[in-house]
RNA sequence: GGGCAGGUGGCGGAAUUGGCAGACGCACUAGGCUUAGGACCUAGUUCCUGAAUAAGGAGUGCGGGUUCGAUUCCCGCUCUGCCCA
């Protein structure tokens, strides 16, 4: 009587069983090779979705493989706990966001382990409680100490509907990336962390990211932006004074008829205090700030200049040039002043017709082939001209002999820029982890001692989504004493973005508990760095960069020795149903819950792997989870049928032997095995792995009555059973070991060793020839493995359907390739 | 505008090094089993011509190229997605 697969049933078993013999708690052990598995953690923003599913059935596989092959294997998982939502949900619902926090975190871990992924939970980190955020002001305070944390009058963006501060990043085409609201700017003291100090080195350090994919790097490299180029001083001579120009083409400078100052640029007050309509251009300065930063883009038709009435002097020309303000010059790039060439930039050209501003080209194209555009800029490198002793140089050598010039002359240098800016870590908010300083009446600003983290976020806060930080609000908090004259003193009431957190937790898994340090460096020495880590690409650039950034740091601390934290990204691509990516928003929502309970964890793990690779987009379908729920039915009653095999009260058998039915389950076995191993471990490739399981499951099914006839074809047949479901173990872990069992075994899958193949047995004997003729496929016949290609070329000739085709002719080549084909030209 | 990724049956996808295009799954069709089926079993399914398990032709977004041979390499175009302006 064959038992039914009841999965709700098996699957809460053995989630108990793995829980209580503490199969996924691992050590520290000198004598095994590690393996660190790390998965993004999620933010708890209440239920798992199906990105989570998928992020974390991706990464279990790979653990639970690891770990049969013999690694130490370190997978855990936390929570991403602080940030707004927790404090938009108090103020819209009167709910304490570490409530809610602690709430959702109940919640969803219970639906993690109701998927069975198989974290070492006793390493839980959770970044709201003080023990994980103390050590962002321990580190905060170091930067602090070397002066890669400062503060400083900036301008921000501010979401009036968050009230808060936004990092550029956080800015998306000009709105909130949030709630979608309009940026407007704010000149705020913020505080910022000296990531561009690592600029050159987060550059560099590609190199060692081989295993990282080509766009992420790519993505992050435009972040960085580094330019190589030059300063250039123009002198004003009405001021007095310099304006400094960056530039990436100095072998353009002859033809520089104009300069373009931003609006921000510090003389721009200066340069208009003698201007005619001064009131209406400081009105269009102030209207231009708050715009133009907010959208961070400007179209064509919008670009807007106004000409100062002032010149500067060209210092290798030796003429004035009229210096213009304009709205599409960013202060953050460069210097915020730039010169203007409109022979070779197309936004100076464009510029300079618009204003009538004279049009001198500089540079002719090193070929006299190339020909130039009327009524656009020539914007390639080529032979300079009209640039007096400069004339005649290839764009090479004279922006070389240009920057030593003024570098000689005192008025420029090569310099190089970056588009990085330093990170802005202040948000006016609660729910995150206060930024450790005191401000002293007296003694100004002071750092608090590190005897006196954590700086805990008081419990009690009235969440009214009131302008400013509820922490303003709490004298208890703000009012405190000067850790150095013991006089009055304000606590610093902003609270650190929560990339902070997550720029290091990845250490912190290593000694979760640990309370000298952020970590023990002896333990993150053994499991670092993060051997594989997997996670949206939508953290490529900010969460990826800021961990770079941190573990360098952390490297100069001391405490690592490690430079990159991740040398093997593996992006996962986007859940999507109907064409677009799962959202509340767009309705196409399907709950995890819901799937887990019609049709199992394991079927739904073993869909979201197979219906696409990790790295591809994956389309929601339910009749590809019934088809892999089936797929599950067909492995449980395949075993089913198979159980007297195991138990040894199967009658013996004198039936006949059926060598091919064996010869062929035998080889299908092996293949198997090997295919799934290299698509594990090496492509990560897991669809393919699971339809190579697939392959097997009908093969199995195709011959198990020939070789039950026989006692040779029972034991192929226990050791294939076997197989598959070790094979099994990683992809629907609870299957396999309630399989496992009903096998008679009593040790654990998860704990049982990978199946090893024999490569003779994967081996093909029969390999199928194809002959073409004229470059079509004619005819096909099969030969022994490695037949040599003489042979192959008779065997082809002599096929009488060629011989037809051919008409007698000799064919004029032939082309052999060993085991796959003969190819034949008439 | 620049960069990157991608475009293969009705659908998700496979083809790992330039060598049988469409593995595996879904969906569908026919038959079987059944009181019943959203279970199970058997067979079939890229398109066109054809009665055909005969034979032929076309075919991996479009147009060219290299090659005995191209989904794979090269050039141009186009569309989609992502990132940056």
């Amino acid at each position: 009587m064959k038992e039914a697969y009841n999965f709700e049933e098996i699957e809460t078993r053995w989630q108990k069983v793995w829980e209580e013999r503490q199969v996924f708690e691992v050590a520290e052990d000198p004598t095994k090779p590690e393996f660190y598995c790390l998965e993004m953690y999620p933010y708890p923003s209440g239920r798992i979705h199906m990105g989570h599913v998928r992020n974390y059935s991706i990464g279990d596989v790979i653990a639970r493989f690891k770990k049969m092959r013999g690694f130490n294997v370190l997978h855990p998982i936390g929570w991403d706990a602080l940030g707004l939502p927790a404090e938009n949900a108090a103020i819209k619902h009167g709910i304490h966001p570490q409530k809610w926090t602690l709430d959702n975190i109940n919640y969803m871990r219970s639906q993690l382990k109701r998927l069975g992924i198989s974290y070492c939970w006793s390493r839980e980190v959770n970044t709201c409680l003080p023990d994980y955020y103390r050590w962002n002001q321990w580190i905060f305070l170091k930067m602090l100490e070397q002066g890669l944390a400062y503060r400083r009058l900036s301008w921000v963006n501010w979401c009036p509907q968050c009230r808060t501060v936004l990092a550029n990043e956080q800015v998306v085409a000009g709105r909130c990336w949030r709630c979608d609201s309009e940026v407007s700017q704010k000149k705020m003291e913020q505080w910022f962390l000296k990531i561009t100090a690592y600029a050159e080195e987060l550059l560099s350090g590609h190199e060692k990211l081989t295993n990282w994919p080509e766009h992420v790097l790519q993505m992050q490299k435009n972040w960085i932006g580094r330019s190589e180029g030059a300063l250039v001083n123009f002198k004003v001579p009405a001021l007095n004074k310099d304006i400094e120009v960056f530039t990436t083409r100095i072998d353009t400078i002859y033809g520089a008829t104009f300069l373009v100052l931003s609006v921000e640029h510090p003389l721009t007050a200066e340069l208009i205090a003698g201007h005619p309509e001064k009131e209406k251009l400081q009105a269009w300065i102030k209207k231009t700030i708050a715009e133009t930063r907010a959208r961070r883009e400007i179209k064509e038709e919008e670009k807007v200049g106004y000409d100062t009435g002032l010149q500067a002097i060209n210092p290798f020309t030796g003429q004035p040039v009229p210096i213009f303000l304009a709205n599409y010059i960013l202060m953050d790039y460069g210097t915020g002043a730039v010169m203007g060439v409109p022979a070779h930039d197309q936004r100076d050209y464009e510029f300079a017709a618009r204003y009538n501003l004279p049009i001198v080209p500089v540079i002719k194209p090193a070929s006299s082939e190339t020909q130039l555009e009327a009524g656009r800029a020539f914007e390639e490198y080529g032979i300079l001209i009209n640039s007096g002793e400069f004339s005649g140089l290839s764009s090479a050598e004279a922006m070389e002999k240009m920057a030593a010039l003024a570098e000689a002359k005192g008025f420029g240098r090569k310099s190089v820029t970056y588009r990085l800016r330093d990170w802005g870590i202040s948000r006016q908010r609660y729910w995150g982890t206060p930024i450790p300083v005191i401000y002293c009446e007296k003694c100004g600003l002071q750092p608090v001692p590190y005897e006196q983290l954590p700086v805990e976020l008081p419990y009690k806060a009235e969440f009214t989504g009131g302008e400013g930080s509820p922490l303003e609000r709490i004298p208890e908090f703000v009012n405190t004493t000067c850790p150095r004259c013991g006089g009055p003193a304000r606590r610093e009431t902003d609270t650190m973005d929560t990339f902070v957190d997550s720029s290091w937790y990845f250490f912190r898994y290593s000694s979760p508990r640990e309370t000298s340090l952020p970590f023990d460096p002896e333990k993150a020495a053994y499991w670092l760095p993060v051997d594989l880590y997997i996670g949206g690409v939508e953290h490529a650039i900010l969460h990826l960069i800021y961990s770079r950034f941190f573990t360098k740091y952390l490297r100069d601390l001391g405490l690592t020795k490690i430079d990159e934290p991740f040398p093997h990204y593996l992006a996962q691509g986007m859940v999507t149903k109907d064409g677009s990516a799962m959202s509340k928003s767009r309705g196409n929502v399907v709950d995890p819950d819901e799937m887990v309970k019609t049709y199992g964890a394991d079927a739904l793990r073993i869909f979201i792997l197979f219906a696409s690779p990790p790295e591809k987009e994956f389309a929601w379908s339910e009749e590809g989870l019934e088809g892999c729920y089936r797929f599950i039915l067909r492995i449980w009653n395949l075993v089913e049928e198979n159980l007297d095999l195991f138990q040894g009260k199967g009658t013996p058998v004198a039936g006949q032997f059926d060598q091919a039915s064996h010869q062929r389950l035998s080889k299908k076995l092996h293949q198997t095995i090997k295919k799934v191993t290299e698509d594990i471990d090496q492509r990560f490739h897991l669809n393919t792995a699971i339809s190579a399981l697939m392959e097997l499951t009908n093969s199995l099914k195709k011959e198990k009555d020939a070789l039950r006839a026989s006692q040779k074809g029972r034991e192929l047949l226990v050791e294939a059973l076997s197989d598959l479901i070790l094979l099994l173990g990683p992809f629907a872990p609870h299957l396999a070991e309630e399989l496992w069992q009903k096998t008679g075994r009593t040790t654990l899958v998860a704990e049982s060793s990978w199946p090893a193949y024999n490569p003779e047995l994967a081996r093909e004997e029969l390999i199928t020839v194809v002959v073409q003729v004229n470059g079509k496929l004619r005819d096909k016949f099969e030969v022994e493995i490695d037949t040599d290609e003489e042979s192959l070329k008779e065997k082809a000739l002599s096929l009488p359907r060629i011989q037809e085709l051919l008409g007698g002719r000799p064919p004029r080549k032939i082309i052999c390739v060993k085991n796959k084909l003969v190819s034949l030209v008439v």
